[in-house]
DNA sequence: GGGAATGATTGATAATAGTCAAGCCGATGA
DNA sequence: TCATCGGCTTGACTATTATCAATCATTCCC
């Protein structure tokens, strides 16, 4: 593994409070890899062999049901995902796939379930981890049961002009069928509600969102912190 | 706090690995209380003062936004809940009130976490407790996201009729209405979908459903062990 | 037993979301 | 430059779900 991306994972909040002799046994057996856009990663079901860790570029992960799929997460650098699955040596609930080019790092999972055993530290770090991650769920859940699709779409609107500063015109992130399939609706559905949101004052031209009023996108919107600030 | 709940709460998996003298430091401050039906137990966004033990009894979490409400889970002996928020200190994203005449042991979060910070192996405990959360959780929003309110209902059957042993007819354990919101639809329809699964050979009376054609019901229902076995 | 309250069901209707098909539009590449 | 492809949008239609109102069934309490 390069140096660089041996520092870039060591600094990870996940790894950074371990002693070095621990980290540098979870490293022995990582590696760092490059995948091209659109690849599969791991598959739901799959025993948790590795756990990755996001170094550049962004993950989908998803879920497949009778025929139907749904996106439930993106993961950006630099992140890990699969953690519950490697602690609970259980399968992937999800499967995984790159959004666009990726480099990732797999550590063996049962290196980290050694590791976690011996390391109380390490440990305190895997609980803020997945202590964080089952939050972002809760919240997840909240916003799809209590709120209906024009409402997911104003408060998400809402979250992404937060990321990105506050402006009043900002661009999406993703494609339109992928944040649809996040926001739990149909593409030609996400269409119509762009322009549900244009009476709240909500401009949109290609991956380009214009806020014109704030106040009334807000009134509609009624972002809670509860289900939309990252950081609670 | 009586010698009965100490032991039952110590031999949970969470408090089972510590030491005597932490676990023995946990419950200085800890208590038990008995709450009739209907209490509201905590209000989410309040502080994480207390992580709560479910003795008997049970209790429904839940949260609520823009007038409307959803249940989330229903916790039953004996487990915990809002293990989350105690360990990251962060207020309670869920609602909770008790279902029936419960018993609750109250532990201090800041016990909790000052415990947690010293005993590796309640921290190892507590990953695993918060990782099968989490992968609840997780099965849930696929649950949510990938079915409709008549393919959720058949698996919801499916799984109860697992829980009460593998026979063709059992009691359902829960209010209809309350019933309805867990599975993220309204009353009215909840009973239309019961209707709905008539031709899947189901039938209900009551609490009482009774499932007449199982093949034919899981043709229908496709349960998958990603979404609905609880142990994975 | 006789209300009163609560939950369950039903019907009618409205709102919301999904499906299918067609056309649009912009990026890409020959 | 043009053709092609994929994603986006639109319209028409269907399916699903929610809402509202009324009724029915149960339980509980006096």
């Amino acid at each position: 593994m390069p140096d660089s991306a041996f520092a870039e994972i060591r600094n990870l909040d996940l790894f950074a409070q371990m002693t070095d002799e621990n980290f540098a046994a979870l490293m022995r057996g990582a590696y760092v890899q490059n995948f091209p856009a659109q690849i599969d990663l791991i598959s739901e079901g799959d025993p948790s062999d590795f756990l990755h860790v996001v170094l550049s570029g962004s993950v989908d992960l998803f879920s497949t049901w009778n025929g139907r799929d749904t996106s439930l997460a993106t993961v950006r650098p630099i992140a890990t995902f699969i953690l519950a699955a490697t602690v609970k040596d259980a399968p992937y609930l999800m499967s995984a796939r790159t959004l666009e080019k990726s480099r990732i790092a797999l550590i063996p999972s049962q290196d980290v379930r050694a590791i976690f055993d011996v390391d109380g530290n390490f440990a305190r770090a895997v609980v803020t981890e997945l202590a964080q991650s089952y939050r972002t769920v809760v919240k997840s859940q909240k916003d799809l049961k209590l709120r209906t699709s024009l409402e997911r779409l104003a408060n998400y609107v809402l979250r992404q002009q937060k990321r990105s500063g506050e402006v009043s015109s900002f661009f999406l992130e993703c494609e339109k069928r992928r944040l649809a399939s996040v926001l739990g609706m149909t593409p030609e559905n996400l269409s119509r509600a762009f322009k549900g949101l244009v009476p709240y004052g909500v401009q949109v031209e290609g991956t380009r969102v214009t806020i014109l009023d704030q106040g009334e996108l807000e009134r509609f919107a009624k972002p809670n912190p509860l289900i939309d600030d990252t950081s609670v």
